[in-house]
DNA sequence: GCCGTTTTCGGCCCGACTGTTTTCAGTCG
């Protein structure tokens, strides 16, 4: 099983134990395990084979490794099996609903007899679950909304989707002159790959007035929740939007606070618990250790002597750690970098000397070849390679090997006029069926690098899906894989194959793994680049630009590098021109 | 269920808002 489906059942398994109300620090365990299970990069299948020990994970014990070595053994738990025949499946739906947590489900369940969001709403419409003790008109409705929303948008918003829908509401909120400073938290900020809503968060003199143009953006379609310094809004594509706001001596601490991840958080809670601090969005406060927790601390959350809060370098300061660049928030050994500071140099977008994937007007690209070169000659790239498709992608006007040879001519004649750049020949090209490629060894053999993909046939079973793309990663010629996985975020799933298994036939024949920037693709995604770099595959972050404009889209891709750790050092196209085709080169 | 610079028991992150309450549990982030 993958570090993926494991994670899936442990969670699964936290949230049933939650509905029938177990000890909360065991569920706590199961998430906790299940998280650290999905960031681990090597796959578990392969601990024992290296000789290393499940238990070795921090929030794998002794129990968690058996549950996971008969995941492994049998592709089963019959722990799980066992919960299910007590609590129905289609339960752990109704876990998922806004206004709903496992305590309600718990008494709808038993009292109401309801075991799916189906039944759930008939109920509603009945008007039985305002009748339930602790439920009243409000709560059957908002079940009733919430259960319309779910089913609408069960999915994150890309990124890429995102940008379009914040950049004008930050716009909108920052013409007013209460407004002193506004930022957006939260995964956004962090640079997920998709985000599930958006933090904002405000300084402001007067909270009212903002929050009051906040709740009256045209874009808004409800008002979820709306006091004096929160507020949540849902707008009409569907996303929703959280506002705080809150005063400039708290703004660092709210900053770290809701700019998460939720577990980097509980991280920094921790290590400030055991130096007698208290953290919260207020700041970092002295804890009176006399005392378990006095009646006025719990009365007054900003109680006791503030020792930072306005910025976030003064509040990782005070826990005796460096900054934490947003990208690495997400308890993946950030906190032990910055406590010891040994946290990276992450990449940045000023160290790319060059883009490795584009295409042209020769197959699907909008613009010429030459207007590519000046578009990455204007962002001061020292060299680039245009990869239009090969022959068997009919659809976007692939080139066969006559035609390649034809747009050989153009490219020379154009470099000619251009020695700003150095002008790389290339072809994306397709992985057949069968693993063998679209474009004959001569016709390769002539090019400055081989870029391989696949395009085709994404429905193969996984063994012979692995096999295809194993074989075309060990063909001599081939230099760099390129979107690995295939994925469309929200629309398209990676097709099955094994990762792992390609990422190490990568290393073995010095093939360069693809970072694709667009961000309907990020492919590979950040787990994936980190078991890379942990093998020593070079990454190269390209855009896959089909027009000038998209050569900007390279963004993405650095994000997403940041987000595994990536420092120039593990990105071919870093490099010098000379040094990318020496280290290419079988 | 996990964990240990308070180490094999007794802890395990923090606060706002809502709805249904009449002092607070549940949910959310």
């Amino acid at each position: 099983m993958t570090n993926a489906q494991i994670a899936a059942v442990l969670s699964k398994l936290g949230d049933l134990l939650e509905i029938q109300g177990a000890n909360p620090f065991r569920v706590r365990a199961y998430r906790n395990a299940a998280r650290t299970v999905e960031a681990e990069t090597t796959p578990l299948e392969r601990f024992a084979e290296e000789g290393r020990e499940l238990t070795e994970l921090s929030g794998i014990g002794k129990d968690m490794a058996q549950s996971i070595q008969e995941l492994n053994e049998t592709g089963k738990l019959s722990m799980l099996e066992e919960m299910f025949e007590i609590v129905p499946r289609t339960l752990l739906d109704l876990v998922h609903l806004p206004g709903v947590g496992p305590k309600k489900t718990k008494k709808l369940w038993e009292e109401l007899g309801v075991t799916s969001v189906d039944e759930l709403e008939k109920a509603a419409n009945a008007g039985r679950v305002a009748e339930l003790d602790g439920f009243g008109a409000k709560s059957q409705e908002k079940i009733l909304t919430g259960i319309a929303e779910w089913r609408q948008h069960q999915e994150r918003m890309p990124l890429g989707d995102a940008d379009h829908q914040v950049e004008p509401l930050v716009a909108y909120l920052s013409e007013l002159p209460q407004v002193e400073r506004l930022e957006v938290a939260g995964s956004y900020r962090r640079r997920r790959e998709t985000v599930g809503d958006i933090d904002l968060l405000a300084i402001a003199t007067e909270p009212e007035p903002v929050m009051e143009r906040f709740l009256a953006y045209p874009e808004v379609e409800r008002v979820d929740m709306s006091g004096t310094t929160r507020g949540s809004v849902v707008l009409g594509s569907g996303l929703q939007v959280d506002l705080r706001i809150v005063p400039p001596e708290s703004y660092g601490a709210a900053l770290v606070y809701f700019t998460g991840s939720k577990e980097h958080n509980i991280k920094l809670r921790q290590r400030a618990l055991q130096k007698g601090l208290r953290v919260s969005e207020y700041g970092v406060f002295e804890s009176d250790p006399s005392e378990e927790k006095s009646a006025e601390e719990k009365a007054d959350p900003k109680a006791g002597k503030r020792v930072a809060g306005a910025t976030e370098e003064e509040v990782y300061k005070a826990l005796d750690l460096d900054w934490v660049p947003p990208e690495l928030r997400e308890d993946r050994g950030e906190v032990d970098a910055a406590a010891s500071h040994s946290l990276p140099r992450l990449i940045e977008l000023g160290d790319l000397k060059g883009d490795l994937q584009m295409h042209s007007t020769w197959s699907d690209g909008k613009n010429s070849v030459e207007e590519m070169l000046e578009g990455c000659a204007a962002r001061g790239y020292e060299y680039f390679a245009l990869t239009d498709h090969s022959q068997s992608l009919a659809m976007t006007g692939g080139l066969d090997e006559k035609r390649l040879r034809e747009q050989w001519k153009e490219i020379d004649e154009v470099a000619a006029r251009h020695p700003e750049i150095r002008f790389l020949k290339s072809q994306e090209v397709d992985i057949l069926a069968d693993g063998t490629l679209d474009t004959d060894d001569e016709a390769l053999k002539g090019l400055d690098i081989v870029l391989v993909s696949v395009h085709s046939r994404f429905e193969l079973p996984e063994k012979e899906q692995t096999e295809r793309i194993l074989k075309a990663v060990c063909h001599p010629l081939v230099n760099i894989l390129a979107h690995p996985t295939g994925r469309i975020l929200g629309r398209r799933k990676p097709y099955p194959f094994d990762v792992d298994k390609v990422l190490r036939a990568c290393k073995d024949h010095n093939v360069a793994v693809e970072l694709n920037a667009h961000p309907e693709r990020l492919d590979l995604k950040d787990t994936h680049l980190i078991r890379a770099r942990e093998l020593g595959i070079p990454v190269v972050i390209s855009t896959d630009a089909h027009g000038v404009k998209e050569l900007g889209l390279i963004r993405y891709g650095i994000e997403q590098a940041r987000r595994a750790w990536l420092q120039p050092k593990h990105v071919l196209n870093t490099r010098p021109v000379d040094e990318v085709l020496k280290m290419l080169a079988k």
